[in-house]
DNA sequence: CTGAAAGCGCTAACAT
DNA sequence: ATGTTAGCGCTTTCAG
């Protein structure tokens, strides 16, 4: 293993340029030369050290990937997706999470700069403001958002705005006219913002007044009492919860049914995310389903044209979405049914 | 970005070398020179490459990781915890995926290795007998393994022939007599047949005869019938069944439940690996926990003892497991209640 | 077809 | 305190 050019070339009998040109341009060798130099690198198990083609300004073969966290499978999925492309292609992956922390987020990205990735595929918690990706537009190197919702710059996504409404219809449809939402802590974040507006504009359609948000710290290992009266406060008390993702209608549910809630009898709830274990659960969880892993391909696949110089496209790729229906939502409950339980 | 040391040095009206100080070494520069340095630093946004430092022989930094998937939250909380300190000790993680294939697992320790980094945290099929791994004790680098089950090599995981044993006496306390294990298609893989002995142990001891282990394909969508048949045949119905792994355990569950069967009431199920969203399961997945958090945090506590030139301890460092009890157990119906359903 | 030599960005003797 | 220089492993002119 440490075993160098040089050595090969000693151990063959010629020139460093010579070994060097056997394995970037074999045909630009003598074919006995090149049979010499190729049982010297077999014996030495010699292999090319990146570091000097890297610095020699050759490709370093390096991407960067920032995401908020690896606990939600959400970014797994993405992750996943990536990782199967990139390394067909012979590309390495250097993985730095944020846990949605703006330090972190400018940390990470300044970091793969520093080792001269050729690309970064990320995830930020606002896209439109962040102004290291101004930084980045100017200086390279060439990045795909994932997941984040903005016109304005090179990312894959769903549209969340749209999803929402979709997943929402799904529940004034089934009767639902108390429908609230919840989101995570991550409020600020710009796909937070859309799925609400779209949340907001199905309820509006079926001349309902829109709730007010509540939002909820999923990584806490239990609900916290006060949202639980939120939830179950009999004279607000909504019909159906929205989850801005799956995780937390999880953990929403779990302390729904501690609290002698049952789902979807007393409530329903809808996801977001449509991560895989969703559907494991009993009963199954209804979701707005996005292709996680696809859009980590197709955000490989455009930082791929990035770099190969295309021309870079400041738009955003839209990957369709999927309601998936699910137990865990029924039609709400009559007076009469409420007032029994 | 692209500017270099000597563009520094230019601006600042020093030599290279008096700047590559002012960085490394600021109190062997005079003030001034340091100040002046600094600012013309600041103006050029100038980050020392560490390809330079790299290729001169010093630390990259970097270090590998290379987990069979994430699409299981228990690599994905590995590497978290992992990851968690790496970034803290300032070390960049490159991350390669195998799908537990063994073409794979090769490549993706020579792409490291190439890489020069400083350290490997891995999880393979079977360490006992990897090649690669004997390399990497001769030529280096450093490496420890998670989750591994062997006593040769430095590796950090729990004891999972005794963590099996342990929550297959769970089941047997609750008077389970009829218990099967189910394995994932990894079946070769050094924990699964630890976890298997484990098993056949807690069963001897009540006195059980063993029943041949099963093995399922839990990527897949949909639980085989034939599978589904074996479980729920008359004659030989078991009352529990042992998942190797909470995947698993969710994906038998669903497939059971399809096919009219109730949980725990008819069969009782136990898991593997305490993934935290067995918990949000309603009933909650029992499960023999493994600490996948910490198991990371200490592979790479003991990995960075290693560089940092410590006594390479063969040893495998053995982290508590905990059996979680859960809904998914009952004592088992009784004749009289089975022929009752 | 092959070799000599320069240079990528940086650090570390060795000089001054 | 600062500068000069060699060299890390490699690719790539430019000459033979």
């Amino acid at each position: 293993m440490t075993s160098t050019i040089k050595d090969v070339a000693a151990l063959a009998g010629f020139s460093i340029a010579t070994v060097s040109r056997a394995i970037n341009a074999p045909h630009t060798v003598s074919p006995a030369t090149l049979q010499t130099i190729r049982t010297a690198i077999d014996t030495l198990q010699f292999r090319p050290s990146p570091l000097g083609r890297q610095l020699r300004g050759e490709r370093t073969r390096l991407v960067g990937v920032v995401v908020p966290t690896l606990s939600n499978p959400v970014f797994a999925d993405c992750l996943q997706g990536i990782d199967e492309l990139a390394t067909a292609a012979g590309f390495k992956l250097i993985l730095m999470t944020t846990e949605y922390d703006a330090a972190r987020e400018r940390h990470a990205i300044e970091t793969l700069r520093e080792q001269r990735v050729e690309g970064l595929i990320l995830t930020v918690a606002d896209a439109d403001t962040h102004p290291l990706l101004d930084m980045l537009d100017r200086d390279g190197p060439h990045y795909v958002l994932m997941h984040n919702d903005t016109q304005r710059r090179p990312s894959v996504s769903v549209d969340n705005r749209r999803a929402a409404y979709d997943g929402v219809r799904l529940l004034t449809a089934r009767g639902h006219r108390r429908v609230l939402m919840l989101a995570g802590s991550l409020a600020a974040s710009d796909r937070a913002r859309q799925r609400h507006l779209g949340y907001a504009q199905a309820l509006e359609e079926s001349g309902v007044a829109t709730l007010p948000p509540v939002e909820v710290d999923f990584n806490a290992p239990e609900l916290p009492d006060a949202v639980l009266a939120h939830l179950t406060a009999q004279a607000t008390r909504p019909t159906a919860l929205f989850c801005s993702n799956d995780l937390l209608a999880m953990v929403v549910m779990r302390g729904l049914r501690r609290a002698g809630f049952s789902i979807p009898d007393d409530l329903s709830v809808l996801g977001f995310d449509g991560i895989a274990i969703g559907e494991l659960l009993a009963p199954p969880l209804a979701s707005v389903a996005t292709p996680n892993r696809d859009i980590g391909r197709h955000a490989w696949q455009r930082l791929v044209e990035c770099i190969g110089g295309a021309t870079i496209e400041r738009t955003s790729l839209i990957l369709p979405h999927v309601v998936r229906d699910g137990a865990t939502v029924a039609p709400p409950a009559t007076d009469l049914q409420l007032r029994k339980a």
